[in-house]
DNA sequence: CCGGCGAACTTAATCGTTTAAGGAATGACG
DNA sequence: CGTCATTCCTTAAACGATTAAGTTCGCCGG
């Protein structure tokens, strides 16, 4: 094993307290002393056990990430969050560890010795969430929790109204008259507040909306299908904007098979942007959710909430901008 | 706090040994208090304190997850690994703990308390990884580490050979005359793999070899570039394997500005599947990787090696089927 | 000259668990 | 009846850190 504190204390002839109370900053030794054993310590290499710090201070500078495991099924976006919350707790004395979702059953097994979570996407249909939230332990929640649920210490979110009304004015002036919206899910609160949104526009526009619904697991057949009746209504739905990740080239490919393309008279605007929206053929306009800004300021923000004393009064609730990038002609 | 080994002691008005060893299954204690002790500990919802655990016994259950911050550049796959890790861990004693990637300095900054680690994609550009496999302690790796490095406790691969020639055999049933190789990177020991056994089928077949390597981030002109070559050569390229996660599509997409498709004359296999292959329109054929099971088979192996006594002799290899899908016409 | 005080340490307790060592009771056996 | 092994439990030490509660010692003021 590497050098402990009484290693320390016996090469300089002190003990394991004194050595304690100069490395932590605490009162009690002399600024020499200090110093010495600053210096022996960078010298034998000490590194403070964390397991023998957590026992004795009962915190274990441990963050469990949670996530539903449905966010991963059909996701660019969720590897980014991960390099972000990855990335946010490097320079902390934190460190994630990876739950379990216990999607189904709504247990999580076994509570692990953490500090707190980091709930990424909690969505209104995983019941492990909701268990977590009651844990009484400091949460994070990357995009809102369902209402029913308990309320997080901390919440990160986009602007998804701001950025649904830039996707649609940015349909109309690819030329839409009555631009749709097709989602992939409604258990999570961005998805709905999207839909709201879009809704919201559609009436102050004067315009009947077109929602398509579908699954991600759903046939191209039956989209297909969806988007025949969509495409040959009375007023046609002739722009969409798509809230889901990676899920516009697909629906672009079916477009295609119907003799329309986002560069030819159907615009298409991604709500999730990621390499395959830049490199598709035609490239295609997107939201850039910055998922990795995500992962960093929940992790972050889980790392303040900790210093602090207590839970919040209220939670804390940061919204990062999520800007419409433009692409193609 | 939760229950405590002495709280369940002072409740059955026995020493905490005694209830340790009787949990535990030590000998030591008659088989009517190991029941007494069975039952107080379900009733009192007894959970042993894993720091107090880790601290005596200098094991912390704890393993680091690492992987070089590029997988997850452009990876579908990686979300499906980490949902493998998560798994595989689920039902042992272990859990896995994200670690930064050191990728650049090559320095993992504070290695954790942790008994091991699993490292995914060992790329030979990744300094961190070199020092995780020297630390001396357990280390499974996700496809195997170059050879240059030291030999890790064991390995989760696939039979890359074995699906380089199943690509190609379906390649060439669909028509293809002198079927390519484009690849996006050349640091993992299995794309190197891939084009060993690329560059050894061609041989066999008498064929010359037509390798494309591009990056992750270079520009669509400059593959189509790449591309036009091939496609140009006086025995033109007429189909290809593509070993890379989410490129295909991307391929595809570039193929058909040239006017060829993968359903008209020019067949593509792509190297990774997903969801994105599967509703692509056209789909396009792929080689099952399983990362799910890779993930999961991971953990599997860490748990089982720890549970041995030292290291094993040789590196412990387990090769998973990576079985080509057919997909359209 | 002594009480008191602050500085600079040390001692010892503590967090929760495991385990080696010790001890009381019981039964077997010579 | 004494000895010895066996069973079943308790005591105590240990893991590595922090911190409350002593313990010296020098120094200052009265």
């Amino acid at each position: 094993m590497g050098t402990t504190l009484k290693d320390l204390a016996g090469h300089l002839g002190i003990s394991a307290a004194a050595v304690s109370m100069a490395l932590n900053g605490k009162p009690g030794v002399s600024e020499q002393t200090r110093e010495e054993v600053r210096r022996a310590a960078e010298e034998l290499g000490y590194r403070p056990n964390r397991t023998g710090q957590a026992l004795r201070l009962s915190r274990t500078n441990t963050i469990g990430v949670y996530f539903p495991s449905t966010v991963m099924e059909y996701s660019l976006y969720f590897a980014e969050i991960m390099r972000g919350i990855v990335a946010g707790f490097a320079d902390t004395e934190l460190s994630p560890l990876l739950l379990p979702s216990a999607g189904d059953t709504g247990h999580v097994r076994d509570f692990p010795d953490v500090d707190g979570f980091v709930v990424v996407e909690p969505h209104s249909d995983d019941l492990g969430m909701f268990e977590l939230l009651r844990s009484g332990r400091a949460t994070v929640c990357i995009d809102p929790p369902p209402a029913s649920a308990e309320a997080p210490w901390g919440v990160v979110e986009a602007d998804a109204p701001a950025a649904t009304r830039d996707s649609l004015r940015h349909l109309v002036a690819r030329g839409a008259v009555r631009p749709g919206l097709l989602t992939i899910e409604s258990v999570s609160e961005w998805s709905r507040t999207i839909e709201a949104s879009y809704r919201g526009w559609c009436a102050e526009h004067g315009i009947d909306p077109a929602v398509i619904a579908i699954s991600a697991r759903q046939s191209n057949e039956e989209i297909l299908e969806l988007l025949g009746q969509e495409l040959g209504a009375p007023v046609p739905c002739d722009g969409l904007f798509v809230a889901g990740d990676a899920v516009a080239p697909r629906i672009a490919g079916l477009l295609r098979t119907m003799g329309r393309s986002p560069d030819g008279g159907f615009p298409l605007v991604s709500g999730v942007d990621s390499t395959m929206m830049e490199f598709h053929t035609p490239p295609i306009s997107a939201i850039d959710l910055n998922p990795y800004g995500y992962g960093m300021h929940a992790a972050r923000m889980m790392a303040a909430l900790l210093r602090e004393p207590g839970r919040p009064a209220a939670p804390r609730i940061e919204q990062l901008p999520a800007p419409l990038i433009v692409r193609g002609t």
